[in-house]
Parts: structure tokens; C-alpha cells; sequence
DNA sequence: ATACTTAGTGTTCATTTTACACTTAGTATA
DNA sequence: TATACTAAGTGTAAAATGAACACTAAGTAT
């Protein structure tokens, strides 16, 4: 904050969004398609440019408005990118985002057609626009990570769901099988979560309780 | 990154350290005294604007090395401060980074003269330029936070320390006593350590064995 | 009525974490 | 040179936590 002002030799300053949800028993991430130069038909993170008067946590909730049509998610900023070439015309930094979006309250696509949006499953990306590959991976290990000292998966659960749908979440997030009994124990002792007294009769099998979370707050173990 | 390039409008784009030292038993801060408008006077932390051609790292280098005269310090990006209005004058972010630096390693002011660069404890502070108290307690939370599942403190140890100061720098960084035996008992497990051989006779006690660490490396438990 | 499938539940053992007090090896001083 | 002083250095027992493991229950479908 010592420096003159030069403000014409500016960076570009652009958020990113890594978007998750899981579907499939895989943990996703949204892609858009680029309709221009460079990496023009290549799959990129949804982002945009940061508008003068906009917070970052504003244009990032915008990014994610637009692509998801959802808002009201978890959302986190990840950590800022701004190796001089990252992007071949000019400077460009970005303030890439971490979201959470639950697959049910994702709108579904109408039909089968070719879109520009899709959810490519973390560990199996084809080659990205710009340095998108490596922001996707800082997340998805951030995420990992987080998922074992906090109750982030929240943001990915519907409101109502079984235990074994949450174990699965757990399950797919840090792609390991976790023990049935311990998980439950372990679970209803953090006193986070509440039965809602219905029971989800799908299936030829015992109906399970659904539980919800007593509160959307994030909590650190 | 799917709008179009409007250069003019970018906000300028700053990096901002949160440079951290231990000393008298008190964690602290860096801090230099602004000699212009706005906040002429007030401290602020050291940082200054994003060259084109130079990525963050190395402008958060940079930085350093112009206040610190040192290099070679454990160094991590914090977080990206966005707000619009947290610069009076016009439009800027700034990436926060976290610095650590041995007290032992810093050049010693000569005199005890008034200067423009001073250390502060972090739990005492004036009122700062723009939001950089705000940063600096962010980095503060980091900062405890990461020390109880890593060996970041390494960042702040001289080269050869006696057990009892190691104990002590956690102490001072989570504002927190320790039991002796168990400290031990358990910086000896990670094995990251290493005896020299050598001991530190200060004292009218018994001397203590002198450690270093293996290597430099951080490593989370 | 029977088969099928997932829901739901406790205990034991191993490991990790915590609490806690005395002896040792020097330096300083009388 | 004997004594006092100070921080260094050490082990064990109890408690808490984490990990492994298999059967019964309650529905639906045939």
C-alpha cells in the first residue's frame, strides 16, 4: 500500500467458481464450455469479471446465479491465482470460490441435448481451459480435507435425507468406506443433527428414519 | 472468464503481508507508519502493488525483502480482501499472505530511534490503515489454527533451540501453557527432530540438549 | 406366507491423550 | 569447596477415544 497508483497497468481480476454436487455416487464439478479464444470448445471453470463496485463474495454469488440458477448454498473463497501467463492475452488474476450445491435443488436439464454446462466427476477431467485443472484440484483436496474437521457435507445434503444417504456423501467425498456403526455414533453424537419423525419407505426393505440438520451452521471438531 | 475485457475498469490489485515474529514471549506483528494520506500516520501492514509480469508469490517476496531484509521465510497466502470501499481512494484488493520469521534472524534496528517500521503484539493493537486489522486477526486465527495440526512453527525457531523454547513458541501462539512431559513425549514422536550434540550452557541450571529439525519441510499431522 | 433388502443397534480391544512429581547437571555464591 | 539455586530431563497410570466386528428388525415384493 506504498506504492503509487498505476492504475492503467491494472491486472484483469476475475472470479472462478468450483462448484461441487454429487450425483451418481461421484463427486462432481460444473464445467462450462468456452465459445471463444483461448481455449475455444474446452471445458473451463463458470467465472467472470469482478465489477468495479462488487465485492468479491458478490461476484462470486452472481457467477453462481447465473450458471446454477441456485442461490442460498455454501460458498468459500479458495485461494487466489495469478501466475503471469495463466491466461495467454494479458494479466489476469483470479479469485477462485469453492460452492456446495445440493444435486436435488440443482434445476434438471430438460433433455439430452448438447448444452455448454455440464458436472464431469472430479478424478476423471478431460483437459481444461487455462490453469483450471490445477484450481480444481486445490479445492477438491481443500474439500477432502475439510470434510473430516468440519460438517461441511451439509451443503451438499437435501433438507431431509437417511443416515445411510449421509454415510454415502461422506463416502463418495473422500472416496473410502467408512464403518456403518461408527459413522452412525458418531453422527447423532456431534448433536447437529434431529430426526424429523417421517420415514423414507423406499425400497423392499425397513423404512429409515430422515433426519435434518438442527441448524445450517458450519462447525469446526 | 466468460465476459468480455474491460482493462480500464480494473481495480488495482495489491499484496498485503501479515509478517509474524516472536519476541519477549509475545506473538507480533510487522508494522510500518504510513507517510501519506489516507491514514497519513497510522500503521499499516507492509505490502504494495502488484507488478505486471510478476506473480503474487513474488510480489509477497518482494514485499518481504524490501522491509524484512530477509528472504528464504515460510511464506503462504492468507486470503483475498475485496471489499469495495476498503480503500477510500478507488478500487482495490489486496492478497494478504502469511510470513514467519525467526526474531534471531531479523536485522537489529541500531538505535532505539523513532522509525517507520515497528513490531507490534497482535493482541494489542492501535487502530490500522484501511481493513488491515481485520487481516491481521484473520491471520492470527490461521495462524493458531494450523499450529496444533503442523510443524509451521519451524518458521519461527533459530536454526539450534533447546525444547524448553520450542515449548515456549507454542505456548506464546496459542496463548496456552503445556505440560512439559507430554510436549516432549510428543515433538519427540513426530521425529522431525534431531539432536546436535551440542548444549546450550546458558544459565546457572543444568544445560539443555540443543535440536534442530531434520529438515525444513511443513508437514501436517 | 416367504424371501428379500436395507435399517438399526453394543461391546470389546487397542490406541491415544492426559495428569502428575521427582532427580539431574550444571552455574553462582558464600 | 560446599551449598544453594535453577531449569533440564524423565515414566506411569488412568481416562478417553477410535477401530473392529455380526446379528435382528421392519418393511416391500412376489
Amino acid at each position: 500500500m506504498n506504492t503509487k497508483y498505476i492504475g492503467f497497468e491494472s491486472p484483469g481480476v476475475t472470479v472462478d467458481l468450483v462448484i461441487f454436487t454429487v450425483n451418481e455416487d461421484q463427486l462432481k464439478v460444473m464445467l462450462v464450455r468456452r465459445a471463444e479464444s483461448p481455449f475455444d470448445g474446452f471445458w473451463s471453470l463458470p467465472g467472470g469479471f469482478l465489477k468495479i463496485g462488487e465485492s468479491l463474495d458478490a461476484a462470486a454469488h452472481r457467477v453462481l446465479c447465473e450458471k446454477s440458477g441456485v442461490d442460498d448454498v455454501y460458498m468459500e473463497q479458495l485461494y487466489t491465482f495469478g501466475e503471469p501467463k495463466r491466461d495467454p492475452r494479458s494479466r489476469v488474476i483470479t479469485v477462485a470460490y469453492i460452492a456446495l450445491i445440493p444435486w436435488q435443488h440443482l434445476p434438471q436439464p430438460e433433455s439430452t441435448k448438447v448444452t455448454d454446462l455440464t458436472w464431469l466427476p472430479v478424478d476423471h477431467l478431460p483437459k481444461l481451459a487455462f490453469d483450471h485443472k490445477e484450481i480444481i484440484n486445490y479445492a477438491v483436496s481443500r474439500l477432502r480435507a475439510k470434510v473430516s474437521y468440519s460438517n461441511i457435507v451439509y451443503g451438499l445434503m437435501p433438507k431431509q435425507f437417511r443416515l445411510s444417504e449421509l454415510q454415502s456423501m461422506y463416502e463418495c467425498i473422500i472416496n473410502d468406506k467408512l464403518d456403518k456403526r461408527n459413522f452412525r455414533k458418531r453422527m447423532l453424537a456431534t448433536g447437529l443433527l434431529k430426526e424429523t419423525g417421517k420415514k423414507d419407505h423406499a425400497g423392499a426393505h425397513r423404512p429409515a428414519m430422515l433426519y435434518q440438520f438442527k441448524s445450517k451452521e458450519i462447525v469446526f471438531f
